[in-house]
RNA sequence: GCUCACGUGGCGAAAUGGCAGACGCGCACGACUCAGAAUCGUGUGGGGCAACCCAUGGAGGUUCAAGUCCUCUCGUGAGCACCA
């Protein structure tokens, strides 16, 4: 023998063997309807994984484990009966590729087309069950010609707050269309990035910088197309109660769309015909209000600015325009503000009120205008201490009696009270719940033409386009500054060839120097911006359904198959399980309920995995998208996700966050190649919970490669020549009462494991199972059987090999992937003898064996006859003895 | 500053309120071997000869029983950051 290092199992020919062979059966291919193959009633399972961008680094360790996790579910999907849609693409449009061939002159096309073949390849060779006659990318005219259209549906409809939902623009019967359209043409500011050279969603900002790069981000009044997600805000928060995704991403999303319900208040500008509005989430604290502030840029400040204050009004506003984004959040600490001289009218008191501008007040949010209550609003409050302005109480935490009226409280609180509690000072308020004087004075103020009650969002409307080359055109023309939608017959739009794509350096985008391009007609010409990159990301799920359709989007058969199912899918969780669940019922033992029977479904894809990144970007442009596609029939359900899950990253051995670097970056070639694709699947799921972030280990991964060799083991053993042969393995030969229970146990832990991603906990238990089986001679072929199916979907390639070696096919059975999850029999886990442990006062002093069908009192005077027992209550008397059936006796004594 | 999540052996981690540490890594010892590697077996939270005692970031509480529930506190991570 070569002193050549051995493979514990030769995985390197198994793996490749077993991927190639997938390949040319089209193992894992799903059909459609219509499609030979295809069974109607056959349940569907959508396992989705968000598709990466295919960069020119590769993939590392962390990319596959969101991937390995959906693909272990849908072998497993697929064994119990489901027809699996477990598919693959690219997001390929985006800055690199197009900063890349800047410097290289390389087409961004070649570049991309070379890093989708590295990805693929990367992918291939982990094993991934996917139908990649799926595949989409979303830089292919036959994708983007889709993401066009929906554009075109979005400019072509509005949102009809009467039905609350998105119809065609010829439904809207107001004035001038066009301001109203979901996709509008705006002038507005916008976040500006100088050193990107594109304007930037408010998403991509981060604190004043680019999200991605951390570039300076200034605002700037440029005609950029948006997308009105605002009309969606109400839906947008309440439908997700009826989604399956970890509550950290709802509140996540629920934190961005920002609502807040409160109130509108109209404030008469003493001696003028001029109102000012002011929204507030506490109009019960109305009588509280000291003075008002108005946002620099708010309309009425030179109207209301007196003379001897314009000097100072003018300076300050300019100061305000001057700092950034970044300046304006980082100079927050302290307030600052100047009076314009004058006064608003209090709607309910009729007292005057100083009018303030300062920058803590936001032009954008509500009306751009505050009342302040200094007593019960932390900004107010600073705001009033440094200008000296009255505080004045009219909340109390506790309900007070005999301080109603009109007298105001004279003493100024320490600090500002913000919480709820009972109204003081505050004339017909008084002594009212914070939540009824709500009511209260928001009946009262409507009643009087003064005020209702509203709400107000954060989330604003998303701006749409960028000044970029390598994204999709927009299907739009221009004529004497007034815009319409192209045909959808001249879709795809493709962008020009062009060799300079580099930015202006101007918000004047790329493409506007393909002039040919841009000249639609003698007298139309072409939009120039792009859309961003996530426009594509948006349907992607979608097109996967169908994604050689040439007539649609998405067929409709196939959209409304793979995104609802057959009327009984989903119920059906464990089809094999079924009957069991009837016999289990008659022992009284636990089989888990299906979950779908319990829940309505409101979303498509059953199953979605990805990383936290993506919790209020992708995440709510792709659900905005899928509502407005819902209301206008193009898609039956009302959400695209039911169920997510947020993958944890994985960290470098170091414990640091992998990156180049720092040098720690593992490449999951390197780790194939050392220890194979199952070694390396079964690592990823084995390090610890899906969701959670954890260190790389490559003793670790070594660990996992070892268990793998004892299953190989289990069967195969290496004869003279150094050749593996199978092994003492019997098929007469059945396994002993306590080798069922370890198969049956384990059948029930994987399967319950498995549906509820706890991949860690499933592969210990099948630890459990070999290292039973390794112990056993001649080994039952039918537990190894059982066990190569359990494992399969962790560990394809191997289990599959084994499967062929062991000759089960030959025996009747199908090709593993195909062959039926195996049941478990819940009588076989029933001992009739449990050992429980005896406590005396909660601690544990003596074990007791019992048969399982023993009383109470039986169990109660064998423990307490218990020697051990004897000694721990001697002289003491028993208060109290409680029996856990099966588990164990608490003796109370005192 | 506010909100949310998480703190368990040397390490990754298990544990419907019911025997804390399953499973793996590492380590120690043993078997096989001329020897090593690989493999197989045994042991492995801390203290103590032992009986026992102590242990799930810390302090209280609820309970017959708390890693698990409640209150406060410290630490780590994520998100938001003048949103009225």
């Amino acid at each position: 023998m070569s002193n050549e290092r051995r493979k514990p199992y030769p995985f390197d020919q198994i793996e490749a063997k077993w991927q190639r062979l997938w390949e040319e059966r089209q193992t894992f291919h799903a059909p459609n309807p219509g499609e030979a193959g295809f069974d109607p009633a056959q349940p569907k399972y959508f396992a989705l994984d968000m598709f990466p961008y295919p960069s020119g680094a590769g993939l590392h360790v962390g990319h596959p484990e969101g991937y390995i996790a959906t693909d272990i579910v849908a072998r497993y999907k697929r064994m119990c009966g489901f027809n699996v849609l477990h598919p693959m693409g690219w997001d390929a449009f985006g800055l690199p590729a197009e900063q890349y061939a800047i410097k290289t002159g390389q087409h961004p096309a070649v570049t991309t087309a070379a890093n989708v073949a590295k990805f693929k390849a990367q992918l291939g060779r982990v094993g991934l069950a996917y139908d990649w006659a799926r595949e989409v990318n979303t830089t292919d005219p036959n994708y983007y010609r889709w993401t066009q259209w929906i554009f075109l549906q979005l400019y072509g409809s509005w949102y009809n707050p009467e039905t609350r939902r998105a119809e065609p623009i010829d439904t809207y019967a107001g004035g001038n269309p066009d301001s109203v359209r979901l996709a509008f043409s705006s002038e507005a500011p916008v976040n500006w990035c100088p050193a990107l050279g594109t304007v930037l969603a408010n998403e991509e900002v981060v604190g004043g910088l680019s999200e991605v790069g951390g570039h300076p981000v200034e605002r700037r009044p440029l005609r950029q197309w948006m997308l009105r997600i605002t009309a969606y805000a109400d839906r947008l928060v309440e439908e997700l109660d009826g989604l399956d995704w970890p509550e950290s991403i709802k509140l996540l999303q629920r934190n961005w769309v920002g609502r807040s319900e409160g109130a509108e208040v109209t404030f008469a500008a003493a001696g003028s015909v001029e109102t000012i509005k002011v929204f507030t989430t506490r109009p019960d604290t109305l009588y509280g209000a000291t003075y008002m502030v108005l946002s620099p840029e708010h309309r009425l400040v030179d109207l209301l600015t007196t003379p001897d204050q314009a000097e100072a009004v003018r300076a300050y506003r300019e100061s305000a325009a001057r700092k950034s984004d970044m300046e304006r959040t980082e100079l927050a600490k302290e307030k600052t503000g100047v009076f314009t001289g004058a006064f608003a009218v209090n709607p309910v008191n009729a007292e005057r009120i100083p009018i303030w501008i300062a920058d803590y007040v936001l032009a954008g949010y509500g009306t751009g205008a505050i009342m302040a209550v200094p007593a019960h609003d932390e900004r107010d409050f600073e705001f009033a201490r440094k200008y000296f302005l009255p505080i004045r109480e009219v909340v109390s935490p506790e309900p007070r009696l005999g301080l109603g009226g009109e007298s105001p409280c004279s003493a100024e609180p320490l600090e500002p009270f913000v919480g709820e509690g009972y109204a003081i000072h505050s004339g017909p308020l008084d002594g009212l719940p914070t939540a009824e004087a709500k009511a209260e004075i928001t009946a009262r103020l409507e009643r009087l033409g003064l005020g209702k009650g509203t709400r107000n969002y954060k989330l604003r409307d998303w701006l749409f386009s960028r000044q970029r080359y390598w994204g999709e055109p927009f299907p739009i023309v221009w004529e004497n500054g007034r815009h319409r939608a192209l045909d959808e017959s001249e879709l795809p739009l493709t962008p020009p060839e062009m060799i300079d794509f580099k930015p202006t350096g101007t918000p004047e985008p790329p493409l506007s120097k393909a002039e040919d391009w841009i000249r639609y007609s003698t007298i139309e010409t072409r939009e120039t911006n792009t859309m961003p990159q996530w426009a594509g990301s948006c349907w992607y799920y979608l097109r996967y359904c169908d994604a050689q359709n040439r007539e649609r989007f998405v067929g409709e058969e196939a959209e409304r198959y793979w995104m609802t199912g057959p009327a009984a899918a989903g119920a059906q969780t464990m089809r094999d399980n079924a009957d069991f669940a009837l016999n289990a019922e008659a022992v009284g033992a636990d089989v888990p309920a299906p979950r779908a029977a319990t829940r309505p479904k409101i979303g498509g894809v059953d199953l979605y995995v990805g990383g936290t990144e993506h919790a209020v970007l992708h995440l709510l442009y792709a659900r905005f998208w899928h509502k407005v596609l819902y209301d206008l029939g193009h898609v039956s359900t009302p959400e695209p996700f039911q169920k997510l899950v947020n993958q944890g990253i994985i960290l470098g051995e170091d414990g640091q966050k992998m990156s180049k670097s720092r040098g720690n970056v593992v490449n999951p070639d390197d780790v194939i190649e050392a220890c194979g694709a199952d070694a390396f699947r079964c690592f990823e799921m084995f390090m610890g919970p899906l969701e959670q972030m954890k260190p790389w280990s490559t003793l670790g991964v070594e660990g996992s490669s070892r268990f793998l060799a004892r299953v190989w083991r289990l069967a195969m053993e290496e004869n003279q020549a150094g050749e593996w042969v199978v092994g003492p393995v019997s098929d007469s030969t059945e396994p002993d009462r306590a080798a069922q229970k370890v198969i049956h146990a384990t059948i029930k832990k994987v399967t319950e494991d498995i549906e509820a991603l706890s991949f860690n906990t499933a592969i210990a238990q099948m630890m459990v199972f070999v290292n039973h089986f390794t112990a056993v001679t001649p080994r039952p072929a039918s537990a190894l059987r059982i066990l190569l199916q359990l494992l399969n979907p962790i560990a394809p390639h191997l289990t599959e090999e084994l499967w062929e070696r062991l000759g089960f096919e030959e025996n009747g059975a199908r090709p593993l992937p195909s062959e039926p999850w195996p049941a478990y029999d819940p009588s076989l886990l029933i001992e009739d003898e449990v050992e429980l442990a005896v406590q005396v006062n909660g601690k544990v002093r003596d074990k007791l064996v019992v048969k399982l069908d023993a009383t109470q009192e039986t169990i109660i005077s064998t423990a307490l006859a218990a020697p051990k027992v004897q000694e721990w209550t001697a002289g003491k008397q028993v208060k109290k003895v409680i029996v856990v059936p099966g588990k164990l006796v608490n003796i109370v004594v005192g």
